[in-house]
DNA sequence: TATTTATATTGCAATATTACGATACTAGCG
DNA sequence: CGCTAGTATCGTAATATTGCAATATAAATA
């Protein structure tokens, strides 16, 4: 029905999920990677960097802040966007406890 | 248009995409998790541990096998699941790139 | 072979996402 | 104030996702 059934799984759950689907595009992951690059906050012309039109990116970048994974700060008539700490922290235990786990399962089956 | 311009981004950022996505809901962990609790393979009770039907349990996991996330090995007439570190090697190196740069940033904006 | 058990596939309805043109809003500047 | 540059929001079309009942498939077992 294109309606995820939350309230049946736990916070923990339903948060990682919502981190992990914003982070699910590809123009998302592209403008991840060019805060990155860009050492210094980056405003607007991330729409420069994307291949996609203004009003695209502008929703990206709201979704990406509503998951707690870029925050914005105005400077002027501009606004320079950065990665926030907090939502990649949230992730990175997740995937840790993965990775712990995958190194001492050493093929135990399939 | 829920078309996505894949075309117009790299093939990482592509794949990275599709895996993020493919986590990205909490059927979906709830399933992650689970494999990692019960330490050996799980096969189809995972059904009986989410509050989905069995079709619907039968689509997340395909989801998260075409992502390389999981797999599955017949047993009889059974089908073992686990998790396959090569789907989440792929993500690891981007959250440790992350990590990296948000360690080493010290709040230079925003 | 018929039955049971385990899983996948099909088909469809409801909802969500993606993309963008048009437009609104906001701050700085002349 | 009027204008411009930078962003956000609205509205809408196209497509994707989620969920499940019904059904199909496959292996084990009686």
């Amino acid at each position: 029905m294109g309606i995820t059934k939350s309230e049946h799984f736990t916070d923990e759950q339903n948060e990682l999920a919502t981190l992990a689907k914003a982070i699910g595009h590809p123009a998302r992951i592209a403008i991840i990677q060019h805060l990155i690059n860009v050492n210094s906050c980056m405003c607007g012309d991330i729409v420069n960097e994307l291949p996609l039109a203004q009003p695209t990116v502008s929703q990206h970048l709201k979704e990406l802040k509503n998951a707690g994974l870029i925050k914005g700060n105005f400077e002027g008539n501009a606004i320079c966007y950065c990665l926030n700490e907090e939502g990649f922290n949230k992730i990175k235990s997740f995937f840790q406890h993965i990775n712990t786990y995958l190194e001492n399962k050493k093929n135990q089956c399939c």
